[in-house]
DNA sequence: ATTAGTTAGTTAGGATTACTAACAAATAGA
DNA sequence: TCTATTTGTTAGTAATCCTAACTAACTAAT
């Protein structure tokens, strides 16, 4: 059980102060903290504190606040902050058709946001964003030290490829990570699922550590986080909620023969809801839509009475809400969090926690997300950031000889 | 965020030698290992061992194995290893209708087992496993450490309760621990659902770190591994496989009406097996069997043209396999290892699998547990040693004043 | 205005852990 | 017997973080 494959040094160990140290300011009121209240946070003695408070500053990662009208008894503190501007980084949402790019500071303020379409082929959707990262990080005064790319398929990191990714096409064939950190000239890149990221920005914003996140839009996914950490899976394919089997293909065993098998992306996605109101008119449903109706316009029209919107997404609802249903039951999770385009909507929202509450005994909490679709690059940005500050954080270890 | 809830003291980061070097030794050749091969496994520096392993020895963990004849070129090494005698652990699986219980030394070596009916009410089935393991243990020389627990159903550390264990009446009732440790003497006692250690015990048996072990007897349960530690969701509800809907209630959105919700238990577990042969026979399916024919029977026949046998079990196998489908689609585990009087039979094993393969574009191996009904027993083992090492190891820090 | 009380931060000295370098010990093989 | 090789010990040092006692700067009460 070594601690690491071919053996440690133990001086390893130090470097968690200053993580600790870091963190509490890091979460500290915008005013600052002073050195004494970290030693209470932290636990750490006062001297302690002083010399790494001391090193940081030297840094230039940690600044003092001006000195504030005392008011309270005793000497007055000097409170520190994490000097904003000391880095940056780069998160990028890549979606279908359109890309976020933002810059953010040490403090995951986003100082720079540009959306510009993902067009063309893969190679020059990859170049356009290092093209755009470069021009907006040199605007800054400081450098990039970390980014982060939300893309809609899998990453794999052994090959360097981006996998079924079907909205991006020629994706598969170009080595992500190699091409972004030659244009970029930066090294520390990380690639993940965009449900993912969302998963784990809405994590922080709910603020528990057991989240999935669900996204309903072209397409349904799902991010996994557990115990606060993003859960991949063995192969990087869990959370294929959207494949789950509404009625599966026929197997061995008897049952209703020629039928054909249905998953919840089938009957839960957005065109699917468009493709359901159609049906629903062809079957002769009464309607007062169009039937190239937006999906919005269904979701309105089906708590006003409207029989075929009705009809369409209560379909979908109960696909959810199925799917929801064996989510709970096979994983507990503390909260579910609602996104994309249709995810987010109330009347969905709605349709679908009212069945999630009929299938399971303890439905969990459920929530459309508050982030307005920037739920992906908030994730992004935060998981930028954690490597940024890890990295600014470790300090060279000086005295270990050779 | 601070390492602890009120403060640390940064000394208790030593102790990771500790446990790093009883790790090796623990994971040694039963021969044991020399110093300078502990030094070269944990990276640790060869006075820092020699120092260490002279505590363990001084405290009776460790011991000098007699000299080997040399062989090697070189000085010969004096070879340590655990003392198995050095502290035991009990572990219990406690069933519906019998419990094993076992004593295991150090080192994992099972050295007194029982078996007995767990009979009775549930103050009376604790009472008998406290009494048991008190007369085991003191038939050993040493003291047992650690108590692990496995029960049919959700304890709740909280009320000191165990929850849904619908085989063993009245356990919601009594204060499982509490009662435990008060006969036993013992406060170190882990109580834990039985195929959740099941879980544990396989995913340590079959090397991987995410692992799900599917039991299928009566009931149907799910442990899950995840990262090499148990997961039991938001409320230890994580794994109710069995609930799982193949035909939902009805909800809003339309469909056929007036059919009655099944679950997966409904129709995989083993007494739902017989329930089907029973009614395929009423159907007038042929057959060879007896109505009341057990399951093994059942299984046996339906790959020997029994027609109602195949009917019966094909349909348990779809139910298995959809549910088999959708944890991998979520979870992606690396492995799923199947248990239980039904599920580790190779019949149904290869009915299931058969099917899983047509439902998921990459499966998961699934093997059937090796353990032959004693893998809940074995994780018991486990837990309580891993509790025990870490409590033997922990050295009272000793400088730290006050 | 002085003094007592309170809180912030520094200085000095010490404990713990684990390192490196050099050496001693024990064997195989020439 | 001598050399090469490997094991294990001794001596000295580095890094990290502690406690105790101090200084510093302020409020509030006399």
């Amino acid at each position: 059980m070594a601690l690491t494959e071919k053996g440690i040094d133990p001086r390893v160990f130090s470097g968690l102060s200053d993580k600790a140290i870091f963190g509490v300011v890091r979460d500290a009121s915008p005013d600052g903290i002073s050195r004494a209240d970290m030693a209470r946070a932290t636990g750490f003695s006062k001297p302690t504190i002083s010399a790494v408070v001391s090193d940081f500053e030297e840094a230039g990662l940690l600044r003092a606040a001006e000195a504030s009208p005392a008011g309270s008894i005793g000497r007055p503190a000097t409170k520190y902050k994490i000097v904003p501007e000391a880095g940056f980084v780069v998160a990028v949402d890549m979606g279908a058709t359109k890309t976020l790019l933002a810059v953010a500071d040490l403090l995951g303020n986003i100082v720079r946001e540009e959306k510009f379409s993902t067009g063309g082929n893969a190679e020059e959707a990859i170049d356009r964003i290092a093209d755009r990262a470069t021009a907006m990080v040199s605007q800054m005064k400081g450098q990039a030290g970390s980014v982060c790319i939300g893309v809609p398929g899998v990453y794999q990191s052994d090959t360097d490829r981006v996998e079924q990714a079907v909205n991006l096409p020629g994706f598969e064939k170009i080595a992500v990570k190699a091409r972004l950190a030659e244009r970029l000239g930066i090294d520390d890149i990380q690639i993940e699922n965009d449900v993912n990221l969302a998963a784990a920005a809405e994590s922080e914003a709910v603020g528990r550590s057991d989240v999935v996140a669900i996204s309903i839009g072209t397409g349904i996914g799902l991010g996994i986080v557990i115990g606060g950490n993003l859960y991949r899976g063995n192969s990087g394919a869990a959370g294929e909620i959207g494949s789950l089997w509404l009625v599966p293909p026929q197997l061995n065993g008897q049952g209703p023969t020629n039928v054909e098998p249905v998953t919840v992306e089938d009957v839960a996605s957005g065109p699917s809801i468009s493709n359901l109101l159609k049906a629903s008119i062809e079957d002769g449903l009464e309607t007062a839509l169009d039937p190239e109706a937006e999906v919005e316009a269904i979701l309105a029209a089906s708590v006003n009475g409207d029989i075929a919107a009705r009809h369409a997404v209560g379909k979908a609802a109960d696909a959810m809400a199925l799917a929801v249903a064996h989510l709970s039951m096979i994983f507990d999770p503390e909260h579910v969090v609602f996104g994309g385009g249709v995810g987010k909507n109330p009347i969905m929202l709605e349709a679908v926690r009212e069945r999630v509450v009929r299938l399971v005994p303890y439905p969990p909490p459920m929530t459309a997300s508050v982030m307005g679709g920037r739920a992906t690059l908030l994730g992004a940005v935060s998981v930028a950031l954690s490597s940024l500050h890890a990295k600014l954080i470790t300090r060279q270890p000086q005295g270990v000889a050779r």
